[in-house]
DNA sequence: ATAGTAATGATATCGAGTTTTCATTTACAT
DNA sequence: ATGTAAATGAAAACTCGATATCATTACTAT
């Protein structure tokens, strides 16, 4: 049976207010300053299971390592600081993406990535 | 110097010709029709040079690994079949994506990915 | 034709992210 | 309180794309 643990009630606190995607690493940090010498592998494992549970949802950027946020947010899209690497959410959306695709082609979803700096990285 | 060979003539063919981005594997595969034997190693250092001459670029796509085409395309998007994995261009683009950032980020670049099923893996 | 050296291909290695192993700890039903 | 089984953390192992090594091949300037 599952058993609440203060490192997976920490965890799940961390992407539950986070307000962005977060990695792993970035989970282990924030959650470590309640749980210290919170292991990697437990991170893993909490995602894992937050996400079977439909908690949380994966957010894959190109190059990077997986980053997850909250499943209930809606529709929407992100933005990666070239500067300092966090990744930021962004909401709105130009909408009508599948009439991008030519003829013949059947678009079931679709992302829209920003690149730039973020505004503690434009200010710093 | 650089030397011409039927390894090098063969994958920059390919690459010239292919119409979608390509990866590695992609590569190598087309090229051995020309060229057997041809080894993974090969492709990828002469994709490294293509890319170096400003012949080539990179399309990251989340969880894949990269792909390269002509470099003188212009601005599009890219379409990624869940289906058989290839990956293909699409032209046009909704622009003003800055518009969907919030306040204070700085966006410098976009990148807009379309999901779904290829023409071919629709009709078959 | 020859020498010099860049390119090749097989293989080993790297690196980052993720998963697994396993001894130990700890939540929870009893 | 006690037993048992889930959870943890450290470390090892794994995945897989990409790079490096090295003996061999084969362009190309001479």
């Amino acid at each position: 049976m599952k058993r609440k643990t203060s490192q997976r009630q920490a965890i799940r606190d961390v992407l539950a207010d986070a307000g962005r995607p977060l990695s792993v690493a970035e989970v282990q940090d924030a959650a470590a300053a309640t749980v210290p010498g919170l292991g990697s592998a437990t991170v893993y494992r909490a995602v894992n299971d937050l996400l079977a549970d439909g908690f949380l949802k994966a957010v894959e950027l190109p190059g990077q390592p997986a980053r997850y946020e909250r499943a209930d947010l809606g529709h929407h899209h992100h933005f990666h600081c070239e500067s300092c690497g966090k990744a930021f959410d962004v909401q709105g959306c130009p909408g009508k993406m599948s009439q991008l695709a030519p003829e013949g082609f059947e678009v079931r979803a679709h992302e829209i990535i920003l690149y730039g700096r973020c505004p503690a990285c434009v200010a710093g």
